[in-house]
DNA sequence: GTATCTGCAAAACATTTGCAATTCT
DNA sequence: AGAATTGCAAATGTTTTGCAGATAC
């Protein structure tokens, strides 16, 4: 866990620019507890027991905002549902296609891609770099 | 290119066991001939012009079917679009965040990830790994 | 008091499905 | 003929948006 309290997660929220609204308390403290790259509705239906005024809408809103202040990373490990994730260190993510599990895996090195000795059975790989490319970098658009 | 003529497309999708219906070939001609990773919708809007009575409900029905016999890959690297890929070994994509086009890269070994000297400059990285996990391949679920 | 944020409902998309008509073998 | 495929329209599911009311600074 990243946060030992609520005060933690609300000059966290604060220094990242966001006021410290008691939904946005709650889904970033459902992130950090919860570290198994939830959808936005898993999380809609877990904190919804606890805030039932909280709507999908601010769920979703807040998530985006999330992923803008870099606060949490998207995932788009399955084609049909964004999932979040409150590491935004690259790792590697594992997804078994029988328990459905996502494991947090190290990036350090190849090896870790092709899980020697790990037991990890890896039947698919996805990597997806983002950038800019040479072309574009080298038209000086941007630095 | 894949493919030399429609006769090569038609042989090949019966071999994979799919009628070589017109549609279906020119869907497979399309994604052989425009290597840029296409959405359906990008595929519809082409092919229509010259197919008029295409459907997109056909298009989005027949890449699924070209993914379950393994004729072509999806990409998830954006989360609000599916995108697809004729070439189905494993290799990396790195996405311009400024022009927006999709390299394909090899995926041989780390030092491709990192991309030294190759001009491409890497902001973000999303690894996916799906297979089974040591969990469920000790429980010996499946082999 | 003004900005920002929330909840609701509706809208916007991409993708899937049911089914009758068509096409292939 | 019989099986598979298509096109259409409707359904589905996820994410976004408009806006009035509520909340925070």
């Amino acid at each position: 866990m990243m946060f030992k309290n609520l005060e933690e997660i609300k000059n966290f929220l604060r220094r990242k620019g966001l006021q410290p609204s008691f939904q946005r308390v709650k889904i970033l403290e459902f992130l950090d507890i919860h570290r198994t790259h939830p959808t936005a509705d898993e999380i809609f239906k877990s904190l919804v027991r606890t805030v039932p005024t909280i709507s999908k809408a601010t769920v979703y809103n807040t998530l985006r905002s999330f992923v803008e202040k870099g606060i949490i990373q998207e995932l788009t490990i399955e084609e049909n549902e964004l999932r979040y994730d409150i590491n935004t260190q690259p790792h590697a993510h594992f997804k078994c296609r029988v328990c459905g599990k996502i494991y947090d895996l190290p990036l350090e090195d190849c090896e870790s891609l092709l899980l020697k000795g790990t037991g990890f059975r890896v039947e698919k790989i996805d990597v997806y770099l983002k950038g800019i490319c040479p072309i574009c970098a080298k038209k000086g658009k941007i630095n």
